[in-house]
DNA sequence: AATGAATGAGATTTCATTCAT
DNA sequence: CATGAATGAAATCTCATTCAT
């Protein structure tokens, strides 16, 4: 009672210590959430990972799934940082950069996204609140982006909002298997070779140039 | 039972019966887990679904988890199937209707398929059993297709197991909403324009001809 | 409709098909109860046992515990005939010969007494219809035999119900471990051996004769 | 844990309370255990029994088999005290003594022994882990003591191990009908009296002195 | 009569949340 | 605030009994 008043740098350093006992228990929440899932995972092995009694997580969330919403909402900043990035792509070395952050980006972030995605892929309420908007942005920045250069002839005719997707599909690929934990993360040589392959693949195609096949309409 | 041969059709007909009712749990089960997650589905609420008491169902299935596992088991031979038609691909054309393919065993199995994107990425056991060997055929097969394309001059110098990778990713952008439950799976033509369209992008990439951009060496 | 009227002997043919199908049923049930507790044995069990379905069983018994009951009542005919034999006991050999014949009896209805002893244990219904009065008759008749040898002068004065139940006890540590199938009932002879050992002991005691110790009174 | 140490009597207060809430539950159990056996003991009316939750239980033990194991290892400290008495009889009055403590021990372990009895009929895990061991020494004991008696000629050349098990089940037959609830346990005069009454008929026999019979060999 | 699948009541166990200390 | 035992609702699974064939 006495204490708590009119000092306030004690104020804020009792919100600090707040906020650090929060991250705590995100960061370890986060963890087991994204090796078992939300549903497999049991309030007991999360305050035993923050190393804590589990009647103090209700002190900082109001339950389990405040818990996973907060953890969701962890992976909002760098994501959005992502969507500000590609807005901006100018060149093939402003591509190859994007994609290098994307994964400088999961790294940080691991546990956070692969809870995110496992829990949207099968809860409403994730899916909508954290990952479909998000989604949305990244696709319409790319998909601007190919439009703009059909428009001045550098890209062929495509319909830029399928591309935009497969795009994203192609880049997936090549993380999902770490989110998963089945590979580890690339190294951060490697990790620039896959953006330089990814994005030489979406470019140029596979096909030798002389040997162009033949490509009739696309449809949205 | 080694005496009451005799009536082989009613014998039969008791089988028959007995599938039958499998199938309407494995159906209804499919249903549930897709929507909510297998650890969000009871049991009470297959029985439910599957119109029959809770105890009913352990007269077909040894536990909840037999039940998942005989759902991911139904997605088996469909995916021997498009596994064994990707061995085959000759030209761009045959390519075309792999994918085409890949959708249709999607529509019919689409319960039983998001159940296992689902289980998979939270359940190691079911990743092995059911998923990665399975992939990784589909996967070396696209490559060695690749590879032998390179080899006759027709494709690019790139790195065929990266690019079957992407090619996945790709093609997996495609259905993986539909998958999700977000949108409706796309309609027959629409799903030859899709396939179309990947294959355009991953043959042609997205750059026009004349403009082909600067492509560096490529990694494993 | 038809066959089953007004044939005497066709009557009896199918009384003795039912009698023979409830003793399958029964002896199945004893070894299965002996071997596991009433309790812990289902009546899928005891149907794969006697080899017919299980709802085949609540023709010929009402219940389960129906089942039980019957086990427990095939124990009767063979103790009142110890019981029997024992109201007869003259001299020393009538003895080892009521001992013997306790030992035959088991053997033969092994898991009717195993499972009798078993649930006696612990279902009170159980040991008062079956259990109690027997052994109260049986106790009785030993008690009866002691007290008249006292008269005559031909045992010391003890305490007859008390050495009656003592003489029981004595005995039953005999066979107890074979109900138990800890150890295999004894052959023929080594029945007769152990028999014989049991009445020395109980007439004799340990003492060598000249060192008899002092003995004071005794109790009822 | 590790740092919390500095109030020792604060964390053996907590532990004191944590070990008297396992003893209400042992005690509870191993009365209702007594009377119904462990398979007909559900553990609502365990919980009920020690006023308690049926979730509480789990806090203290891991499953209701735990629960049993734990009631049969509180049998262990006095039938270990028992063996020990045995192991030093010297005299006629210690096997008095002997006796009358395991009327006491069998007092103040009523339900737990009964309990014991009850399951090691029925579950060879018990038996061999909580009854065999026990009952083997003690026999050996009461074996050793008669064959050393033989030696020296106080007691007459009857087989020792023979007997033993026959001195066991004479004492049995004494406390069985307590140990089923159907008797109340005899007063401490009773209690000598009862065992002054056994040692009586073990040394002595029923024969009057002069009277005694021919006595042929015995066996194992 | 014989069958064996269907039933549903009930058993054991788990776990998010509360609350006294 | 921190703690962790208590709670009880709910989940999975079992099994005696019934009943349509």
């Amino acid at each position: 009672m006495a204490d708590s008043i009119g000092q306030p740098e004690a104020e804020s350093r009792r919100q600090r210590r707040i906020n650090r006992r929060r991250r705590r228990i995100l960061e370890a929440a986060a963890v087991i959430f994204a090796e078992n899932g939300y549903a497999n995972t049991t309030t007991k092995a999360i305050a035993e990972a923050a190393d804590m009694a589990e009647g103090t997580l209700y002190n900082y969330f109001a339950s389990k799934r405040d818990i996973l919403l907060a953890v969701a909402r962890e992976t909002e900043a760098p994501m959005e940082l992502a969507v500000l990035e590609v807005a901006d792509l100018e060149e093939r070395a402003a591509m190859i950069a994007m994609f290098e952050m994307a994964f400088s980006i999961s790294e940080t972030q691991l546990p956070f996204m692969r809870t995110l995605v496992s829990e949207a892929w099968v809860d409403d309420g994730i899916l909508e609140d954290f990952v479909i908007g998000r989604m949305g942005r990244i696709q319409d920045s790319l998909q601007g982006y190919i439009a703009s250069r059909i428009a001045t002839g550098l890209f062929r005719p495509v319909d830029p909002a399928l591309c935009a997707r497969m795009a994203i599909g192609l880049f997936g690929a090549l993380i999902l298997p770490a989110f998963r934990g089945l590979e580890p993360l690339p190294s951060a040589p490697a990790r620039r070779a896959l953006a330089e392959a990814a994005v030489d693949l979406i470019l140029n195609g596979l096909a030798a140039k002389d040997d162009a096949q033949a490509s009739p309409g696309h449809i949205a």
